[in-house]
RNA sequence: GGUGGGGUAGCGAAGUGGCUAAACGCGGCGGACUGUAAAUCCGCUCCCUCCGGGUUCGGCGGUUCGAAUCCGUCCCCCACCA
């Protein structure tokens, strides 16, 4: 017998072809299209993130894009929540919700069972503790997180600063620790969900990448960025994005030009990457041959997913 | 043709008799990841490997117990002079 799918979700690298397979997919199979992609819920940041233009959406309705302000900060918590509403939104009118992005743990938490702190995070407290690891020294708070939190100590490395202050805060803002809190939890899908990633060999995606940066730069990335820049935007999570800070730098007056370029090149390939390292380890992704024909690449997806169904 | 500078691992660049398979940076590869994730962090990177071993510092030949480091010679690059 066959078993539904609840949600299709298309991940890759940047660069691999996710949003040209995303309208294929979504006007074949009567779907709708949810941003999976961190950066992309930002508003102003459409150059830089490859965001994909209305033009190009085929009429296929896209959720949750341009949701944030560039001032505004963004959470994996606050995405889980939304995406989960628009699966449901999309389930109701009959339609299949199909997640297309590159930010792995960001989908991840979506169709896995992952549970967030009940407590937000908490800005003041996170500060503090920044503030008092610049005074008094990393080591000092990791002592502390190793008395409290044993178990989450040996997970962080010393050096990593962000995920040792967050274990910290997770301790003072809801009096468990991070250790327990996810203990609670497995990694049961939340829906019958697949997977499918798009990989091509490495050189190639290499050279796709610097290629699309030097076409993000001809379509006025530089103009982007200094837009967001004028408005004093330089420091903002948001602008955090590759293709983001490093032309900051540039305007700040930093590096140069070329410099700029050839970081946000050299930050993207490092960073595809990593993305796949993610979705290799921690996803159970089906994968799909990227350098081939869009024809043939939807082909193959098409036949993984009537696989699936059977 | 002459004078001076230089040739070190994928690249850049230290090292100027033993502690050096050779600092450091970049690039590359692998990994971690539960409210910043396009973030943050870790490891590996001459060859074969479990211990360990084998070849290196432009080439060749010397000196020395021992050389990337000293000497001779040759090749190449750069600058200036002719």
């Amino acid at each position: 017998m066959k078993e539904p799918i609840d949600v299709i979700a298309i991940v890759g690298p940047t660069a691999s072809g996710k949003t040209a397979l995303s309208t294929a997919l979504a006007s074949a199979l009567n779907g709708e299209i949810i941003n999976g992609d961190a950066m992309q819920v930002y508003k102003e940041l459409d150059i830089g993130t490859a965001k994909i233009h209305p033009s190009e959406m085929e009429g296929i309705p896209h959720h949750f894009f341009d949701v944030k302000e560039p001032t505004e900060s963004f959470s994996v918590a606050e995405y889980q929540e939304a995406v989960r509403g628009w699966i449901a939104d999309i389930q109701s009118r009959g339609k299949l919700p199909i997640i297309v992005g590159g930010s792995g743990m960001y989908i991840q938490a979506v169709l896995f069972d992952y549970r967030f702190t009940e407590q937000a995070a908490d800005p003041d407290v996170r500060k503090r503790l920044e503030d008092e690891l610049d005074e008094r020294g990393a080591s000092e708070l990791f002592a502390r997180l190793k008395k409290l939190d044993p178990k989450s100590a040996e997970s962080i490395h010393p050096n990593n600063h962000r995920r040792l202050v967050r274990a910290l805060e997770i301790l003072e803002v809801t009096g468990r620790t991070k250790q327990d809190h996810e203990q609670q939890q497995g990694n049961q899908p939340m829906y019958h969900h697949l997977i499918i990633g798009l990989d091509l060999p490495r050189e190639l995606l290499y050279e796709r990448i610097d290629q699309r940066v030097d076409m993000m730069v001809e379509a006025g990335l530089f103009s982007e960025v200094e837009a967001l820049w004028n408005k004093g935007i330089r420091e903002t999570q948001s602008v955090q994005a590759i293709g983001y800070k490093e032309l900051i730098s540039y305007f700040n007056g930093d590096v140069t030009r070329e410099q700029s370029i050839e970081a946000v090149k050299k930050n993207t390939r490092n960073y595809a990457k990593r993305q796949l390292t993610y979705f290799r380890n921690k996803l159970p992704v089906q994968w799909v041959e990227a350098n081939q024909s869009k024809n043939e690449i939807f082909k193959r997806t098409f036949q993984i997913i009537e696989g699936f169904q059977k």
